[in-house]
RNA sequence: GGAGAGAUGGCCGAGUGGUCGAAGGCGCACGCCUGGAGAGCGUGUAGACGUUAAAAGCGUCUCCUGGGUUCAAAUCCCAGUCUCUCCGCCA
């Protein structure tokens, strides 16, 4: 959520920022309602600070038994008055808060400017893309002919974007989120969250999915329940309403949970395999802190998403998401892009933002630089490290052999038992 | 699912209609004291919003949330949320 201080001294700010997104018409509604309200305010406080008064006067009053019918009278068309202005206000707070719940965040000054991944920038590629003697199948044949995937029964049991993973291949599933989680741990210094996989409304609003992308996400029947699409939303949320002690700061979580998707608006794309799935599994890196470091932690997280491609020698690249690719609450992306041979192309794998105080202003999540101080906004940010899915996908398609079996990475072979090639 | 109890400041806890944003205690900060520490003593310790260029000051709101009664609500009424105890069910 935006700063509405911050758009009413400095609109054109605002109106440049959001001008980089595409958007630029709402910052004259928001100044409009803002100034509404806040002339409503002063008259409605002058009115109560004058109830406040007189009603201290009836008490002095009927304590001193002297009648005070006249006061009460007075005050009985003041309360009309003020019963009157607070339904406006509350009505103009509303339609600001909502309008405000709905505006994206600005992007960073050194975020490339751009409608669409058109003008992405790529920062750096690491690793070479594997040469094959033969033509490289993409993931879902190896895994079916290899029987560790299941499409179709995937598709029997619940429908479409269901995968079933079989024998190595749900071995293999586990094995990368004990890697991911140990390595997040262990080498980078992460505390392990298992948080519940259904939160409710407020927490969707607090990460930004709700109000605006209600349609994607999936809603679960009995109370006002929301299945996460990331355990982002649970993780980000775990502190919400809280002022936190700064020497906390930076706070860094690392979560495996089970994420999904309606994917609403994205028919006809990625429909064979395992890029793009109703449900899938996710490690997730989510660290909370001061505004001043924000940016080097932001750094230093998509190097530890990195760590996890570069340990299982998977080429990619990282790219710098322009101001129209960039989700909703993001201020500045990196995404990690993975290759995949059976695309001939570079997929994303990792996705990692920093959300400045935009998701700390919906949530309400504070820190305290020194014992009187006044409280201030966290910055909040999170990464994929990685998705777990899409990693399979990888391995599969870059450690293919031309008789269709998969080298197991090096790395891995300790949490698979100790098996090296799957056949 | 049934029955009951409860929700007050960072924490504990008092407060059943009127100088209550809230006693007291703990914790924390600063000062005094001390060779130093502790004890002791003193002072101070919520947040949001509005007014302001900003601060100070002032005002409004907040005692789980949302409505209501009243000139006046932590206190009375209604609805909801959450926590705890007992019973039932259950991996």
């Amino acid at each position: 959520m935006l700063d509405i201080k911050l758009v009413r001294t400095n609109p054109e700010y605002v109106r440049a920022g959001l001008a980089k997104r595409g958007m630029d018409t709402l910052v004259d509604d928001l100044l409009q309602l803002d100034q509404d309200r806040r002339e409503r305010l002063t008259t409605v406080e002058n009115l109560k600070n004058k109830r406040n008064i007189v009603s201290k006067e009836i008490g002095r009053l009927k304590a001193g038994k002297i009648d005070a019918s006249n006061l009460i009278e007075e005050m009985k068309t003041v309360n009309d008055e003020i019963k009157r202005l607070d339904g406006e206000i509350r009505e103009l707070e509303e339609k600001l808060n909502n309008l405000l719940l709905s505006i994206p965040n600005l992007p960073q000054d050194d975020v490339p400017v751009g409608r669409d991944e058109q003008a992405n920038v790529e920062i750096r590629r690491w690793g070479t893309p594997p040469e094959f003697s033969f033509t490289p199948q993409p993931h879902w044949e190896i895994g079916e002919k290899l029987d560790i995937l299941d499409f179709e029964r995937g598709a029997r049991l619940s429908g479409a974007r269901f995968t079933v993973l079989k024998g190595l291949g749900a071995r293999l599933e586990r094995a990368l989120i004990n890697f991911m989680l140990d390595l997040h741990i262990n080498q980078h210094g992460y505390t392990e969250i298992l948080p519940p996989y259904m939160v409710n409304r407020d927490c969707m609003v607090g990460t930004g999915q709700l109000p605006k992308f209600e349609e994607d996400m999936y809603k679960v029947a009995p109370g006002d329940y929301f299945l996460i699409p990331t355990a982002e939303v649970p993780v980000t949320n775990l502190h919400r309403e809280e002022i936190l002690d700064v020497e906390h700061l930076p706070i860094k979580y690392v979560s495996y949970t089970a994420c999904f998707r309606a994917e609403a608006g994205a028919a006809g794309r990625d429909t064979r395999g395992l890029i793009r799935q109703h449900q899938f599994n996710k490690v997730e890196l989510v660290k909370l802190t001061t505004p001043e470091t924000s940016a080097q932690e932001h750094e230093t997280l998509v190097q530890d998403a990195e760590k996890v491609l570069q340990l299982l020698n998977l080429p990619y690249r990282v790219v710098l998401l322009s101001s129209g690719d960039m989700g909703f609450a993001a201020s500045k992306c990196y995404d990690l892009e993975v290759w995949l041979p059976g695309f001939n192309t570079y997929r994303e794998i990792s996705s990692c933002s920093n959300f400045g105080d935009f998701q700390a202003r919906r949530a309400n999540l504070r820190f305290r630089r020194e014992p009187e101080a006044k409280p201030e906004f966290v910055h909040t940010l999170n990464g994929s490290g990685l998705a777990v899915g899409r990693t399979v996908a990888a391995i599969l398609e870059n450690y293919q052999q031309a008789d269709g079996s998969v080298v197991v990475p090096e790395i891995l072979r300790p949490y698979m038992g100790g098996v090296a090639v799957i056949k």
